[in-house]
DNA sequence: CTGAAAGCGCTTACAG
DNA sequence: CTGAAAGCGCTTACAG
């Protein structure tokens, strides 16, 4: 091991040539006699030559361009506010390097903004790509062309396997739900029945809200002490009038249910009906932490919501670009976030 | 705000001085007339003037030297065995900037060996030092030591709020309290009784453990369900043999306990106590994702544990150092982090 | 195919 | 009290 860190110079020194050589060599220029070229790669292995990030970020002006495909947060879609923050927080750390960044986004209940939309990315003239690729079809295809110019991208929020993707942060979908079963089977008497809602108005999301409903009914056939049955219901239309009649009706069929499981992100909802019908003896379990979640989760209403880091998603995917850029850092390909239970005595720190 | 970040030379023109007098003056090296630096620092603010990290990291040669002083872990005191690895990740990151970390641990039981490597700190001359103030006298008066050294320092773990500290990155142990408390109560029966054991072989921890017992103990009055007593215990011999006595006696003398509450690290030593005496039917909650506790909570022995991210206090503490000393940026004084609560279904996101 | 030079923005001696 | 110069390790454009 040296001593000290190698520079270009000294590898310059030992193969007897110019730095412009030895630079020429290492980023693959050419120009390069062959007998040069592999005496110098022989010494930047011995010396374990690895070029000084810094010396470098000062030199080249190349600005790293970098572009978020993301939905855009809408009332109906709060989740994706929080996504932002984490890009903001990574730009911030990064604010020394020259790093331009773009944010895309599109309409999450539109295929055709979103295949629109990631045309706009390739007119921005990305260096590396950060999305949450919701629709498959045409998100599949807008990684391949990524990947045919040579575009490194990262996942968040899910992943497409048959793409060439550089690294994907986010929640371990099933085991997510697993989570949420336990949670449920700890706090739900054992001759209780559960519901496990589903709300999505389109078909879109139904993978990532499958996975974790078979995950969270994975839970109770060998762990769980609970005995009673495990219902599913589906609600197409989230308005209001329509949840709490659909509700009523399934919790007069079955009046044994104990606790209620919410897929997704609206647990709120569900709370805002049996708060209006005053119903207080079922434990409400759901995800994320919007504001309108939390509130429930304060007032007792909401006795769990699941957290899965939508900021530092984002915020660990810029920095495997950066890192995978400037540095030839090649990160895991699969990096699962903790999955955070929280509660009214916790959320204060998760918010 | 100026298309272009503002360099040294755009205010040495301004000024119609040289690089080297702005220089001066920014770094406060004196032997400027003072009409010449009343007129830079106007210039310097008016052009939002804030130097290159990089540019200042890649000439200067001044190496920043950290030091930590953090208990030993020991087979006894595993919890310290993370702290290291949040220094270690830190380091990594910082890695092109010229840094050296110097690492002291003393002895947990002997406030003597503080004092000493305290001392020891100090030979290794610090520009920034981050510690565990677990002996209160002797970390108060190390601390006023530093600021009288104009060392700057940041705690984890605890804090003393009579010294003059950058910043704490750490649990929020009374509120940590409370998460357990109301965990408790959410899966123990109501008119069940609940057992709170310290462990503490001195009193020096005991201020950490009292705190999260008050907050434990606070949630039952007006928040909880729980209409069963709260009986406390101290274990100061924590020998298997001794444990089991003291405890089969306990839960002879109240057979309607329902959960037990660990206010430290060590719930794995009552684990392995309800396992060789084969008691399964209390709700044991415990802190800190040590390997024992672990296996416990896998097993099913331990229903919760309550993780306060030791790697994550240290690296945070670390990069304040960094942040404060090479561009001035003074972090929040107090850093919360998360309570998480781990269960035996997301525990691997933990470890 | 290769070398010498300029420059990124800052800091550090040194000369006056 | 102030300026001019060298240099940190790299990249880039140009000359040969």
């Amino acid at each position: 091991m040296p001593s000290r860190r190698a520079r270009i110079k000294d590898i310059a020194e030992l193969a007897g040539v110019s730095i412009g050589t030895v630079d020429r060599v290492l980023h693959d220029r050419g120009e390069v006699a062959e007998k040069t070229r592999d005496n110098i790669l022989q010494i930047v292995k011995d010396l374990e030559y690895s070029p000084n990030v810094i010396a470098r970020a000062l030199k080249s002006r190349k600005k790293f361009r970098f572009v978020s495909l993301l939905p855009e947060p809408t009332d109906d879609s709060a989740f994706w506010i929080k996504h932002p923050e984490g890009i903001m927080k990574a730009m911030n750390e990064l604010e020394p390097f020259p790093i331009a960044f773009s944010q895309v986004t599109f309409d999450l209940l539109d295929e055709k903004d979103f295949q629109k939309k990631s045309e706009k990315v390739f007119d921005l003239d990305p260096d590396g790509v950060i999305l949450a690729p919701i629709f498959k079809t045409q998100a599949t295809a807008f990684c391949n062309k990524l990947t045919k110019n040579g575009i490194p991208f990262v996942f968040i929020d899910g992943y497409l396997e048959d793409t060439d993707f550089l690294s994907y942060t986010g929640e371990d979908i099933f085991q997510s739900g697993r989570v949420a079963g336990q949670l449920v089977d700890m706090v739900t008497p054992a001759d209780k029945d559960i519901l496990i809602i589903n709300i999505a108005r389109n078909l879109m999301n139904v993978h990532h809200l499958n996975k974790r409903m078979q995950g969270f009914m994975s839970y109770f056939p060998h762990s769980g002490r609970n005995k009673g049955d495990l219902i599913s219901m589906n609600i197409e239309d989230p308005v209001p009038l329509a949840i709490t009649a659909e509700l009523k009706r399934v919790l007069r069929i079955n009046p044994g249910i104990g606790a209620i499981f919410v897929t997704g992100s609206k647990s709120y909802k569900i709370a805002d009906c049996l708060e209006s019908e005053g119903i207080n003896s079922v434990n409400l379990i759901g995800y994320d932490l919007l504001d309108r979640n939390v509130y429930h989760l304060k007032s007792g209403r909401i006795r769990f919501l699941i957290g899965q880091r939508p900021d530092e998603q984002t915020y660990k995917g810029v920095r495997k670009l950066f890192d995978y850029l400037s540095m030839d850092k090649v990160p895991d390909k699969m990096e699962y976030l903790p999955v955070d239970v929280v509660t009214s005595e916790n959320v204060q720190f998760f918010i």
